[in-house]
RNA sequence: GCGGGCGUAGCUCAAUGGCUAGAGCGUCAGCCUUCCAAGCUGAAUGUUAGGGGUUCGAGUCCCCUCGCCCGCUCCA
């Protein structure tokens, strides 16, 4: 089974590499671990993405407005965000069992009478209590025994592995052996503004987009004439110095975001955040991922991070699991607050209806765009049957994309060179291409060749120029997923098309 | 970050330490073709991931670096 699922992954992988999908960075240098390029049809597909969920979500409501701010800014926004100091937690190694453990969590104890040591061991735990019952439960009944009888005796010196004492060592909890001193992950990448490289001019790439929207809260607010409830949208760049990055474009180190930051009054957060929730899951149900691969996962209560009052997770079950493409939280007021707090600046909202002045609560619905690319890359790969010229069933693979997504909307061909059906098709296709749908336009070999490339393309629509066109002028169009072919008149393939698309 | 596997043409893969590193598909040029890739002819394309070493001789053996995959770990 899972043989079969990375199999998937493997003919995607290399399908968008062949067709101009998805490249890896670099590649003529060696590539570079966690970053990748989007190719002619891949970008296409990306931006299709973003422009549908601009679309949906900034022009066709009243009630949202857009952003683009800048991916690199003051860094005291970092420290207001927390990111900069509760970024990451410390990590320890076994020297010898290469276990991880977070820093704080690794205990070391030790049990002594007098000069004698009675028993030792690491203990991966919260509290020192309950680390030295972790590791006297591991000793030997006797021990026991002695540590119950003799407790007046007994020296107990407990500590965590980033409080290790001058000349102690910390102690594995798998396996009792050395673990390294603590080591800090920080995820965002550093850089420095200006020219002089100093330690007043770090600065950072955003790790969110969200912080630039908070940032501007109070601007959007006063130049738009927005009341709340409100909302702020903005797709861009994010840099995450990941330790890992793994599952193709699944987690990279710079990826991009498409977020709305939704501003409401406290008392109406709870019903803004089901709306949100629900609203964004049913996006990607209507953009072709199935429902039973997708999964809304609201987060537990001891799950949730310290300044959210409720997190749900749309999930996507990719070949290599159940993964996250977006997360909808009720962030209370926690990050005007902080920002209030740490710029100095008012940044309550006054109703002047109700006369109440409050720090608005904010539901944000934060996306990956490279996430959502990828599950409908996943998704749209289709391996089916199809009859070649002798009537032979043969295997076809095509990008079930969903119309509005795919990079190339129609295809143009003559069926054969000749006999004036290229300038026939040609300027079809220019008709098409000239009202703005991504068009294509192929007259090279047989025609059943040309229909699978645009398959793996994943183009909804050929239209085909033959024979009879050039006595009614009427020409067929071909389903991508059905195959069926319909003739309709040549100078209603544009009305057709948008139609089909919706 | 740890362990394991892997890296040869655009893609999928061959090549006992030994001749000029091959095949299929794809691509390109042309022919043929009146509807679903495998008809014909011809062509281009490789620092065998990169670097170093062993050897008379390295795609093949050794070391380092980079990258990809799997498992652990991590994921505000």
């Amino acid at each position: 089974m899972s043989e079969s699922k990375n199999d998937l992954m493997d003919k995607l992988v290399s399908l968008c590499k062949r067709r101009g999908f998805i490249f890896q960075s670099s590649e003529i240098y060696g590539g570079i671990n966690g970053f990748w390029d989007y190719g002619p049809l891949g970008v296409e597909l990306k931006r299709n993405i973003k422009a549908a969920w601009w679309e949906d979500v900034v022009r066709r409501r009243d009630d949202i407005v857009g952003l683009d701010a800048s991916i690199i800014m003051n860094p005291r926004v970092w420290e207001a965000s927390g990111h900069v100091g509760g970024f990451s937690d410390p990590m320890v190694d076994c020297t010898e069992c290469k276990a991880r453990f977070r820093a704080d969590r690794a205990f070391t104890v030790l049990a002594a009478a007098g000069e004698t040591e009675i028993v030792s061991g690491g203990a991966e735990a919260e509290t020192e209590a309950v680390a030295r019952e972790v590791v006297a439960a591991g000793a030997s009944s006797k021990i026991r025994r002695r540590i119950e009888q003799k407790a007046d005796e007994i020296t107990w010196t407990i500590f965590r592995s980033d409080q290790t004492p001058e000349g102690k060592t910390a102690m594995c909890p798998t396996c009792r052996g050395s673990l390294t001193p603590p080591r800090l992950f920080n995820l965002m990448f550093e850089t420095h503004v200006g020219a002089m490289q100093d330690s007043t001019s770090v600065a950072y790439l955003r790790p969110e987009t969200a912080q630039g929207i908070f940032a501007d809260y109070k601007n959007v607010l006063d130049s738009s004439r927005l009341k709340v409830p409100f909302g702020i949208a903005q797709i861009g760049k994010a840099f995450r110095n990941e330790i890992n990055p793994r599952n193709y474009t699944f987690r990279s180190r710079e990826f991009e975001q498409m977020e709305i930051e939704f501003f409401c009054h406290p008392s109406e957060a709870d019903t803004w955040y089901e709306h949100w929730r629900d609203a964004r899951f049913q996006w990607y149900i209507d953009h072709g991922l199935t429902s039973s691969k997708l999964r809304l996962r609201d987060h537990e209560k001891d799950e949730l991070a310290h300044y959210a009052a409720a997190c749900a997770d749309v999930e996507y079950e990719f070949p290599f699991g159940l993964s996250e493409l977006e997360g909808i939280a009720n962030r209370t007021d926690y990050d005007l607050s902080r920002h209030q707090e740490y710029s100095g600046k008012d940044l309550t909202y006054f109703d002047d209806e109700t006369k109440e002045r409050f720090i608005p609560y904010v539901i944000e619905p934060s996306g990956g765009v490279d996430r959502a690319t990828l599950a409908f890359l996943c998704e749209a790969y289709t391996e089916d049957e199809a009859p070649d010229d002798k009537g032979q069933m043969k295997t076809r693979v095509v990008m079930k994309l969903h119309p509005r997504f795919a990079p190339i909307k129609v295809a143009v061909f003559p069926l054969v060179k000749k006999e004036g059906m290229p300038e026939v098709a040609r300027g079809i296709y220019e008709q098409v291409r000239d009202a703005g749908l991504a068009a294509f336009y192929d007259e090279k070999g047989a025609v059943g060749r040309r229909y699978r490339r645009q398959d793996e393309a994943g183009t909804p629509f050929c239209v085909t120029v033959d024979g009879q066109t050039l006595e009614d002028q009427t020409v067929t169009i071909r389903d991508r997923d059905t195959l069926d072919q319909t003739r309709i008149k040549a100078d209603e393939v544009l009305t057709f098309v948008r139609e089909k698309l919706g």
